[in-house]
DNA sequence: TACAAATATATGTACATACATTTAATGTTG
DNA sequence: CAACATTAAATGTATGTACATATATTTGTA
């Protein structure tokens, strides 16, 4: 229900490919670069926008969801605040504080780290564990409209955001 | 200072080109999807925290630039709530804060619509036309990455982008 | 004209981001 | 070993996101 409100937010896809001076009302950019650096972040807040929706049903957030996933990865070692921070696409963000949602809603415990007493050792619970294994499903068909692409396309466009941050 | 904390933090550019598995400890991944599919959001966050970290110094934040941006567009005519999401690109965004924002810094004015009273009349301010013009060298200085395409692959990107959200 | 529907904006809430600062524990070194 | 630096995490603050809901005004219509 959520997701058609959102995507229609966003523009409805119709037969001919949508381009990006379609979708925001601005017929015409600088250059091809300002055009690309609109697009890009107007296709990943589309893209983060359709994964929030199918994650609402489940009660959990993308941030919340991608820490239980690396929670599961260690598991059934713990994972330390800095682990997480390590391995979050957004490494700026609060990993600490998004613990604390886990380990409010059962799918994680926290617990200090006996060698060394600064650091929390954090584990996944077997709540968290059902909960992923529940949401699988609904995540793996989600249309993140990557799958849009070929194979060849996929691999191209990574290339091309490797050499942008290069 | 910020910026190179920031730049570090996502992985210091150095001369072979950076690919994502690299930048995020994954190694491998289920398939060019979902490689595609991380790198377009971890591209996406590096480029914007580089755009906050060059408009700090401004004290503005990014969606408070963007509707600037737009509020000069309308310039001498006022704008409207309605309009500036029509405009924003992040449509689910909450307009009329961000324009609290600004005209508490008096880069703004908010007057009711004199022609329909539920409407608030916005205009920027002669302080806000003198940020933008202050702010065109850095922003236009301001390296987003997206340089480091030829036009024809700036173009390339936006064509996948497009696709994507098909 | 009264009353419902639509419109334009504002406000409330939970969550997350982007920092700076604080607290506690551990390592280092003179 | 005491003093200081470093490390790990938590907390504080301002901002923004993603909604749901509320308020005021205008429009449509019975």
């Amino acid at each position: 229900m959520y997701v058609h409100i959102f995507v229609a937010s966003f523009g409805k896809s119709t037969p001919p490919i949508m381009k990006i001076e379609d979708e925001i009302k601005q017929p015409t950019f600088k250059d091809e670069y300002q055009k690309a650096h609109i697009n890009l972040i107007y296709t990943t807040g589309w893209i983060q926008l359709r994964q929030a929706a199918a994650f609402r049903e489940f009660d959990v957030t993308l941030p919340q969801y991608n820490i239980l996933r690396i929670l599961r990865g260690q598991h059934p070692k713990p994972a330390t605040v800095n682990l997480l921070i390590e391995r979050m696409l957004d490494k700026t963000s609060n990993a600490s504080r998004i613990v604390d949602k886990l380990v409010a809603k059962n799918y994680a415990t926290r617990t200090v780290c006996p060698s060394n007493r600064r650091a929390v050792d954090i584990h996944i619970t077997e709540a968290g564990l059902e909960l992923l294994h529940n949401m699988e499903s609904v995540v793996s068909h989600q249309n993140t409209g990557l799958h849009n692409l070929t194979p060849e396309e996929a691999a191209q466009l990574s290339d091309l955001l490797d050499k942008i941050r290069d």
